[in-house]
DNA sequence: ATACAGTCTGACCTAAGAGGAGAGTCAATA
DNA sequence: TATTGACTCTCCTCTTAGGTCAGACTGTAT
């Protein structure tokens, strides 16, 4: 029987961890003295305890830990340690669009001595969007769901026997900002007018091109809206981007480019 | 003016987000009604919001982003932004090596069926420690120090005239665990007795091997400890490593080969 | 006048422990 | 046997960056 330091220094976690599991009921000790309180762990716990802390390094939450040591059956854990490698990877994915970004920035920043001048690049202009006939599904989405709403959208292309334009988009429709879920409508583009959904017809917009990664989106929005009230212009109509190069061209998020639309007329 | 709910839009964050960030100081509305409370913002407000949301997508809290944000030096901000960015890239490191352990681990759990073989493969055994001489420096550092640490010993190589014989440890004198900083003796050894700080004397010991990076370390002085205690030994000291094969012999973590000493006697 | 959307403050909640206070416990020494 | 010092206990507060109500105002349109 180990105390509970003896039990730390092996396992190579703080007393206060240990409280904490036991509290939660991650890991509770072999044997507790009723009358001190005293806790005392078995050497078997010892592999427990590395399990756990090895499935914490992989990202799990104690709470995801709790249910994955009570799962018995092989092809659910062997699942949901596949599917905790794909959320690993692709969080390895953004922080490295992050990093580029940051380094670019860094560069930018040492040539220019302007700190601000990366996000300033933006160059505003009224233009007619163009006119469009879509397929479109608008729905309460997450972000990380696009892909999949585009997914059933370009299911229905063979079925319709329809022609995409390669013009595809979103069009936003929340009137408050929320990260996880908003009201948006994904769209491609085709060109028969009779079988689209949607028919977007062309309309006086103040337009910018982003380029890079989606994560710096809203600052083409910012410079947007900064340009519509400075130029005394008013919004119109709920903004749209369109995907222009992407990575189904084969790109690297820095030569993305996405054309962000909000409709106006003038004051 | 801008209420506030059109600068949260603007800006693609929530509402609360601004009463936080109004409340710590980091973003104060251009004017607050004085009966109402109601904040309003000003367009100009919206750059520093974006340099705010791109700080903190750079990692940086925001607390950090107070500081960075009244730096008025150029080289000053330089430099920050540049040890953020080394920040980010050493994450992204270590990251890598676990998703490639979480890789390995899923397909040896889809080859034996068994979660836990991945972390039972040490082979203990009982060895008589090798006799060194070492260059030796002990304080209490955390692990992210400890090439600082080995940098001074190098340097006195040259200066002292000794003869590393390439095989470099170190030794952990606290009793209780703890991440941030504990009582650590690094060393490297050399061949010259009279030069030593420290003589090493052999020992008996129980000693396993460590395939792969440090951050499973703990798994080997798991499996040591376990097999002490099943076997009748009890520790008669403080355990040390020595780094066998590592990232300076230009190999992948995967490779890396450490020694983990216990050192014991029978009870 | 009323409805309703927008906003306010304030209180409580999150994950995974860290830190400390004050009290009790264990084993070895004087 | 008494005491010391190391170890452990419970309980409390604190951390980040906001999210989630509740209850009360406010502003505007009908």
């Amino acid at each position: 029987m180990l105390q509970i330091g003896e039990f730390s220094n092996i396992c190579q976690v703080s007393v206060k961890t240990l409280h904490h599991y036991d509290r939660i009921g991650l890991l509770t000790p072999a044997e507790v003295d009723r009358l001190t309180g005293y806790r005392y762990y078995r050497t078997e716990q010892i592999d427990r305890m590395i399990y756990i802390q090895r499935l914490k390094r992989y990202g799990f939450s104690l709470e995801e830990i709790q249910r994955l040591i009570n799962i018995s059956d092989h092809k659910e854990l062997a699942g949901a340690l596949r599917r905790q490698k794909d959320r690993l990877k692709r969080e390895q994915q953004e922080r490295a669009i992050i990093l580029n970004e940051l380094q670019t920035h860094i560069s930018v920043f040492e040539r220019t001595g302007d700190i601000m001048t990366y996000q300033k690049g933006y160059t505003v202009e009224i233009k007619n969007s163009p006119a469009m006939n879509v397929l479109a599904v608008r729905s309460m989405m997450g972000v990380d769901e696009f892909g999949k709403y585009y997914g059933t959208l370009f299911e229905r292309v063979p079925k319709e026997r329809v022609t995409p334009t390669g013009l595809n988009g979103s069009k936003y429709y929340d009137e408050e900002f929320n990260h996880e879920s908003s009201d948006v409508e994904v769209f491609i583009g085709i060109k028969e007018k009779d079988k689209a959904d949607v028919v977007m017809e062309p309309c006086e917009c103040a337009m910018t091109v982003h380029h890079g990664g989606y994560s710096t989106l809203s600052e083409a929005y910012g410079a947007v809206v900064s340009w519509i009230i400075e130029n005394g212009y008013e919004i119109s109509g709920k903004p749209f981007e369109l995907y222009i190069k992407t990575q189904f061209d084969s790109l690297a998020p820095d030569d993305w480019e996405t054309e962000v639309y909000f409709p106006v007329r003038k004051k």
